[in-house]
DNA sequence: TATTGTTATACTCTATAACTATA
DNA sequence: TATAGTTATAGAGTATAACAATA
């Protein structure tokens, strides 16, 4: 930090340190996913709907980080590709039930040693229990009411 | 986890836990950047000028999580409003030294105090203790060769 | 009136390749 | 031959508002 800086180092701003961790964790991630080939949006909704069930697309929206309408273009696209399927909710006729299909399923299947891989490689360098706790910090953060 | 997921819980796969921390810290990030108004690149890539003084491109486009080509978009409409200024290396002609100006250090320096308030208000919520220990992993983390 | 989701629109960033200039 | 940066281009995501349907 030079003497003239109005902030604080960037490797110690949490916005930055953040992007910065997880372009590094993201690089390995992006090879795979070209392979498919496949969006990480998309491969995070994937992950989303296994592990959630069938759900509305506020969920996913949520879960996923992305917004409404980027979603609902996206989701359209993965209903025609049949990784998805979509039906109106029966109680409430304004939620749309999103579920992941034995085809969108086979993609993560696909993916599963690759995806193992690498985090076990970010592990074999970080250590588990350190890859652990940052885990649990991050859980912790994504927490808090700002 | 559902019983038939292929994969761990979300919630512990490091490129989606940081994406969810991320977004609950920017979340006020961006409130504060849409007064400015500016873009998080542009933040981005002030805050590492203000760190660094001047550097030729490449760095800031590592330093700030930026392709080349984007940030030359970038830097070319942050150099008409003034915030940046641009030269060739006498050594190196093929390099380009860019530097921010008082017009730039000067937005950071207006946003300062609303810079601080949103840190702080994460320190208190997280704990001086976890917030240092959390940026420590980060950048341990952002360091690992994959 | 509030909520869920869609559509429309404008903007911005991403990603890749091809290119120029320089080393 | 390799490197720093630019340009071109296609594609995708972001952000907001306005809207329809339903609660």
């Amino acid at each position: 930090m030079t003497s003239q800086s109005y902030t604080k180092s960037t490797s110690r701003s949490l916005p930055i340190a953040l992007l910065r961790a997880r372009e590094t964790v993201m690089a390995p991630v992006r090879d795979m996913l070209q392979n498919i080939p496949m969006t990480e949006q998309k491969w995070r909704i994937l992950r989303v709907l296994d592990e959630l069930g069938e759900v509305e697309q506020s969920t996913i929206a949520h879960e996923a980080c992305l917004l409404l309408p980027s979603l609902t273009r996206i989701l359209r696209t993965m209903e025609a590709d049949g990784q998805i399927t979509r039906r109106q909710d029966n109680h409430d006729k304004r939620c749309t039930k999103v579920k992941i299909t034995d085809e969108g399923r086979g993609i993560l299947e696909e993916n599963l040693l690759a995806s193992l891989v690498i985090s076990s490689n970010i592990e074999a360098q970080l250590g588990r229990e350190k890859l652990d706790h940052l885990l649990n910090l991050l859980e912790e953060l994504q927490a808090v009411k700002i």
